[in-house]
DNA sequence: CTGAAAGCGCTTACAG
DNA sequence: CTGAAAGCGCTTACAG
């Protein structure tokens, strides 16, 4: 109790014990079990994060973001990826349940809203990131992704393209319907309509990009540009052209999304929507740790992407 | 009692009590709580995890390994950013000691070793990747960064190369001591030594291999090579080159060290020595599940990087 | 096959 | 200012 007490900074203690207290923690190498303590407080200041991929550079570097906050204010990341496998986010859902995490940054559900939602529900405290749910369930943050999309498509518009080709990421993305949603809605505003069939799913990799560019291509060879799902996609599908024979951007314009590192040192570099993916994990991370800490009305955040324009896209047609 | 038997299956059960039992668990979406069942078994399932930066890709693939493995085994993993600050290092150190993690991982660590061999021997089970530490207190994974750097030195010099620079990375980072030395040594072997004021540490992020690529050539213009700490350093020195009118490979060679994805999409494409971090990942996991479930003869293993050349070497002096 | 008791290492009231 | 008691929600022996 004493003990408890120094090590706390809670109630008074005369300084005599606090000191021989201090003294037998450091010559025993005396650490405090931190699980008796999540027991005793029901606390664990433990954080769940599941992304679908670290390895994709975006992902990165939200849970940089996140970690970052998270550490200024002593928390930890349990840290899990769902691999674009609803499976596996379902599992780790349950499992981060079980460990009494405090509060869940949950990034690009695949799960459908049945499965989901009842999942959500049995934690006090979360923030979904590119995701719609209702408010009471958890915060959101969100990209625009049908303005992205609609930018995208706008700027190859205004550049004289006319048949626009779409690698629309994996089916069950949010992000890759609505994007999808913002091209097609430019396009009518511009009355040129798009063709669906030249809209196709693909892994949010390099090697997706390039396998279905090239699939893509061949089937359609008449494409003179392309709106990817992120930058590995975009970045792929420019090594599919370039090996294909066609010219970028002469022959086909490329656009991607998030601007990560890869996008502007590629030759051509790669125009994108461009996201400060490390600031997204930062708010996620604080509007989670507001909410842990008492906030109790629903907050969403909006966030524009911005058009930056590179050579994958800097020709007329 | 009668419910924990059910639900870790242990013991004998009555069909009847069990079908009783797994009805009251479903109805009221029971889930047993991991943090008391850790305080009993002194178990935790979570690995501490420490890496300098998730946003370095070569360092992302390694999570991704560790962590597809961690989950087939069912542990989870409790990540930390060290930031290449040897402060912050030490407090997720602590921070995970005090969590009760059932192991560690220990990727590149900075501190010295008075500083961190105390701080292991606090932990049951580790793993330390790419620092050399006593074999009773963690297990190794390296990789051979004196031969990566004689490799890297040698193809310089056969292709005509004599005024070699390097950047060289953190200061604290053992890995680019390492190579600074097989470097050096190959340049002896070969008699052309080298001049210690063409080696300069940097930031290992694309940012500090741009800036420093710059105040280095600046200072001497004479350098037709540079040796970069990883790819990202290479690939900022790259564009530090192509930006102040230098030809790649014509007036300078670049040879970088991991092989991500951006070393090969640059034009031009950046010779580097691969290693393949998932790989390195999933053995760091298992080599550290393996010691937590009682393997006691220490392990080191020792992974020889393989040199992949491409355009930003390809061409003869 | 089933359950009562004690303990894991803390914290939260409550006495003294 | 200091300490004894009870409890957090499990598991591990031990009876019955």
């Amino acid at each position: 109790m004493t003990i408890s007490r120094v090590l706390n900074d809670k109630g008074e203690i005369s300084s005599a014990t606090r000191q021989r207290v201090l003294e037998a923690v450091h010559d025993l190498n005396y650490r405090p079990s931190r699980v008796a303590r999540s027991l005793a407080t029901h606390q664990t200041f433990t954080i769940g994060l599941i992304v679908p991929d670290i390895t994709n550079p975006f992902f990165a570097a939200i849970v940089r973001g996140a970690e970052d906050i998270a550490w200024e204010y002593n928390y930890n990341i349990l840290l899990c990826n769902s691999v674009e496998k609803q499976e596996r986010e379902n599992a780790a859902l349950q499992l981060l349940e079980e460990t009494q995490v405090d509060g869940l940054i949950l990034c690009s559900p695949r799960l459908c809203d049945a499965q989901l939602l009842p999942l959500l529900k049995a934690y006090s405290s979360v923030v979904v990131f590119n995701r719609q749910v209702p408010g009471e369930l958890a915060d959101v943050v969100r990209i625009d992704d049908v303005d992205g999309g609609r930018q995208a498509a706008n700027h190859l518009l205004q550049i004289g393209r006319r048949v626009l080709g779409c690698l629309t990421g994996p089916a069950h993305s949010f992000s890759g319907r609505a994007r999808v949603q913002g091209i097609t809605l430019a396009a009518e505003v511009a009355a040129y309509p798009l063709n669906p069939d030249l809209q196709i799913p693909c892994l949010p990799t390099w090697e997706g990009g390039y396998t279905t560019a090239q699939t893509l291509l061949k089937t359609y060879p008449e494409i003179d540009s392309l709106i990817c799902y992120n930058d590995l996609v975009a970045v792929g599908a420019l090594q599919a052209c370039l090996d294909s024979g066609k010219r970028v951007p002469e022959d086909i314009a490329i656009v991607g999304f998030d601007d990560i590192l890869l996008a502007r040192t590629t030759r051509p570099a790669v125009t994108t929507l461009r996201v400060s993916t490390y600031e997204v994990g930062a708010k996620l991370m604080r509007l989670l740790l507001d909410r842990v800490q008492g906030r109790s009305e629903p907050d969403e955040v909006v966030i524009k992407p911005e058009l930056i324009i590179r050579a994958s896209t800097a020709c007329n047609h």
